[in-house]
DNA sequence: CCGTATCCTGCGTGATACTG
DNA sequence: CAGTATCACGCAGGATACGG
């Protein structure tokens, strides 16, 4: 058996683990949250716990498909916690846990600087398109 | 005409732009930099500039064709400049535009909590598949 | 209301070969 | 060295209908 604790594991995992390597389980995590659907969910989430249906209707364009495969997603890998009042009809909440509020924090600077920032990046294409069509 | 400078309008922008609606651009910006690549692109050209050929190396397991493609995307959105040294045989050199370290500073935050909370996410996987098998 | 099941399409992705 | 071109494949992802 080994003497390490699980928050000395991971303290040892912050230098251990590489996501620029292919075969890293971290890389494979890095994959898993650069999804589209990802940053907006969390977000959608960052006020408080959220009906299924409001999250549907808060995340314009996505599908019950793929909003429920991003939230079962999130749900295993304990991010977000999955509530169900057995009410007729049935209530589902969804809220953020610890781990996944820290990760909300970081996909919010992520989504606020694309709202910031499209304008330049508008004025980019833009230049590029011109200099490629020219 | 409009008296507003550059600068103002992008002010404006960070109000105006909400990436929860499908057809706001800040949403389309935002999809086109939540891929799996970008993160690592822009986090391989944190030190400096990279030629492709090192950028093919450091990030494990990209293809041409995807590396390639990153790339233009991220050029075209002024994130990345281009340099071409006309030697024989040709070097192509990638560096970071001032709005691209913004955005990359960011990916590294991502990066780093990838790295840093895998096993916790570990965990949780366990966790919910013993449950979902169970 | 909150999903799951099914079908179907297209595009993301990799492999391979070729070029300047 | 740094791409481009072409092909082939799988699966992401949407639409629809049904179920608890």
């Amino acid at each position: 058996m080994t003497t390490r604790t699980a928050a000395q594991r991971r303290q040892e995992a912050k230098v251990a683990y590489d996501a620029f390597l292919a075969t890293c389980p971290a890389r494979q995590l890095l994959d898993a949250i650069s999804d589209k659907w990802v940053s907006l969910v969390l977000n959608a989430l960052s006020g408080g716990p959220r009906r299924y249906s409001d999250l549907d209707r808060i995340i314009a364009g996505v599908s019950q498909k793929m909003l429920t495969q991003t939230l079962r997603s999130l749900e295993r890998d304990g991010l977000v916690e999955r509530t169900v009042t057995p009410s007729v009809p049935v209530r589902v909440d969804y809220a953020l846990t610890d781990l996944g509020r820290d990760l909300q924090v970081l996909m919010l600077a992520i989504k606020s600087w694309a709202e910031g920032n499209i304008e330049q990046v508008r004025d980019a294409r833009e230049a590029y398109d011109a200099r490629s069509g020219g």
